[in-house]
RNA sequence: UGGGGUGUCGCCAAGCGGUAAGGCACCGGACUUUGACUCCGGUAUUCGCAGGUUCGAAUCCUGCCACCCCAGCCA
């Protein structure tokens, strides 16, 4: 799945010549997500780049949790991580927590400070602020910047005890307040937080590495070689190598940054995604509708497909937001092939076949697949009333329209040829049943002298499986969700249609959770964790097939 | 208006001085007991713009333009 014919993207060149030139024996790249939320597809776009490289140059990469930041992470979330990471498929060599290297993280601390090039500085938040200087204007140096090692030493071990407030201090690194890169005027390495219960180290620090001191660390100390993140993040390359340039650390890993992954009619953004559902937009993290792991997982889409995604979209530097047609194309590639064909009615309209013995049952068979026989068959019941899709009975139609019209011929799929021929309606003239005659010679075999067109689906009234189905629609009604304004404005009020009173052939009452099929001439669909009332099955909708038609 | 990036078909994306891959989408046509799948065929004389270098440029140089990121004690 692995793209053999795509080139190699920009990064794998990069590796290619780091191998050829002796530079690494071998690969080792690292996936650093923050326990703050749930993954998402573009989180996937990284997983795939940093597990598939490794896969391919026989490498290692290890899954390690940014947990810098006890205020807004959760031991939950790195459950959840951990899940979606294999649920993808991949199996990480090491699992590591930066939090294991608060130790390690301090010591190095201790040696800028005593290097002269970290210090304790006693401005507040605002005053940090107001120092920094703006994009045109240099900073200012901090009045705490040239106190003496020893004084910073004593002051950053007090830190450490927990003798000072939050916001009272912070260490800072000592590099220059005039640089036009921001991220170089002094930025903080450690500040102060107490009272927060960290889900891995629990109360024993009260002082916080930044991500800017702890990923460059956290990297050479696991013997990582390329350390691949986003665009974002190229303005902290160089005190990502500061860092390292400063420290007794026998390891230097490359970072290289590529492009994130946007995708039209969704939000990407972390914060976003919290907010939809701490607002309950949706359901939860894993609505169907969410562009995460685990919302694309109870949807139904299948890893090898999000695999297969992220390898055709590719990895560039170049911002770009992917169209959802790519990523359904890649659903609809892997379910074709897969997913058992089944029979399922949407909008249930009776069909009556006058010339079919009362309560007489006969059995027909299916193919499971109409072009992979290994898939085997399964049975069908056919009786004298039948589900057929309202939209697939007009009483009258141009030539176009290749389904049921009054007078007019179809195929039951899978079952005989019928003739509509006359409708019966209710008291408000809407059309309730259609009254048809079959023709017994035709199970299997085309009509003498005529030819059917059109095929339609059926289930059998009498043993119809009634489910809730479940449409779903993109999440938002533009492809960029608040690029003018508040993203909720633009969410899509139709995004989940619940069709309650859906009929399924017999066989779908015994899908099991999680089970993927195609309802023919409708679309793919997954078996959903949860039943409706009733204990009827749920039916996630997880994309359409493609429509040539349009009518 | 400081710094760092990016601009190749509607959307992704190859290309790395030798005369524009591929995928998605789209449009034709074939096939079809899914208007699905599959299969054929079509779709950039042109690479943000303008100059320049060269026998030859999307690829090199210069100058513009557009868009993205950075002023968290977030990652």
């Amino acid at each position: 799945m692995s793209a053999e014919n795509t080139p190699k993207n920009f990064i794998c060149q990069i590796i290619d010549a780091d191998l050829a030139s002796g530079k690494h024996q071998r690969i080792v790249t690292r996936f650093p997500p923050e326990p703050n939320g749930y993954l998402h597809i573009g989180h996937a776009k990284s997983i795939v780049l940093n597990f598939g490289v490794v896969e391919d140059y026989a490498g290692r990469c290890n899954l390690r949790f940014d947990d810098t930041n006890p205020a807004k992470e959760e031991a939950h979330f790195v459950e959840a991580i951990q899940e979606d990471v294999r649920w993808l498929g991949y199996e990480w060599s090491e699992l590591h927590f930066a939090s294991k290297y608060f130790g390690q993280l301090y010591g190095f601390a201790v040696e800028l400070i005593e290097k002269g090039l970290a210090y304790v500085c006693d401005l507040s938040p605002e005053e940090v602020r107001a120092y920094r200087g703006t994009l045109t204007e240099p900073g200012r140096e901090s009045p705490w910047r040239n106190r003496g090692v020893e004084e910073n030493l004593d002051l950053f071990r007090r830190m450490r005890e927990g003798k000072f407030p939050d916001g009272s201090r912070t260490l800072r690194a000592r590099i220059d307040m005039a640089s036009p890169n921001m991220n170089l005027r002094d930025p903080a390495l450690y500040r102060i937080r107490h009272g927060l219960i960290h889900h891995q180290t629990g109360d024993a620090w009260c002082i916080y590495p930044m991500y800017d001191f702890t990923h460059p660390i956290s990297d050479a100390i696991e013997g990582v070689t390329h350390s691949l993140c986003t665009l974002e993040f190229e303005d902290h390359r160089p005190l990502y190598d500061w860092v390292l340039d400063n420290i007794s650390i026998g390891c230097h890993p490359q970072q290289i940054e590529f492009a994130r992954l946007n995708l039209e009619y969704t939000v990407m953004s972390k914060r976003k995604l919290t907010q939809l559902v701490d607002e309950g937009h949706v359901s939860g993290w894993d609505d169907p509708r969410m562009p995460t792991i685990a919302g694309l997982r109870r949807r139904g889409y299948t890893p090898e497909a999000i695999r297969d995604f992220c390898n055709r979209i590719g990895v560039t530097r170049a911002d770009s937001t992917v169209e959802m047609g790519m990523l359904e194309s890649a659903i609809r590639g892997d379910l074709d092939a897969c997913a058992p064909r089944r029979m399922a009615v949407l909008q249930p309209l009776k069909l009556v076949i006058v010339n079919w013995t009362e309560d007489h049952e006969e059995i027909l068979r299916g193919p499971n697949h109409p072009k992979n026989e290994d898939m085997g068959t399964r049975e069908l019941v056919m009786t004298r009333e039948v589900w057929i899709d309202r939209d697939d009975f007009r009483e009258e139609a141009n030539k176009k329209y290749k389904r049921l019209v009054l007078g007019g011929e179809v195929r039951l799929r899978n079952g005989y040829v019928v003739r509509a021929d006359e409708v019966v309606r209710d008291e408000q003239g809407e059309i309730v049943e259609v009254r048809c005659t079959y023709d017994p010679e035709t199970l299997g075999r085309n009509p003498e002298g005529r030819k059917v067109r059109g095929v339609i689906h059926w289930v059998p009234v009498p043993r119809a499986v009634h489910a809730q189905v479940r449409l779903y629609d993109r999440l938002f009604r533009v492809p960029q969700p608040g690029r003018d304004g508040n993203f909720l404005a633009d969410l899509n009020p139709d995004s989940l249609r619940v069709i309650d009173g859906a009929v399924l052939e017999p066989s779908l009452g015994e899908a099991a959770v999680g089970e993927r099929f195609q309802f023919e001439r409708e679309s793919y669909f997954c078996r959903d964790i949860e039943d409706a009332a009733g204990g009827r099955p749920v039916f996630n909708q997880i994309v359409s097939l493609r429509d040539s038609w349009g009518g």
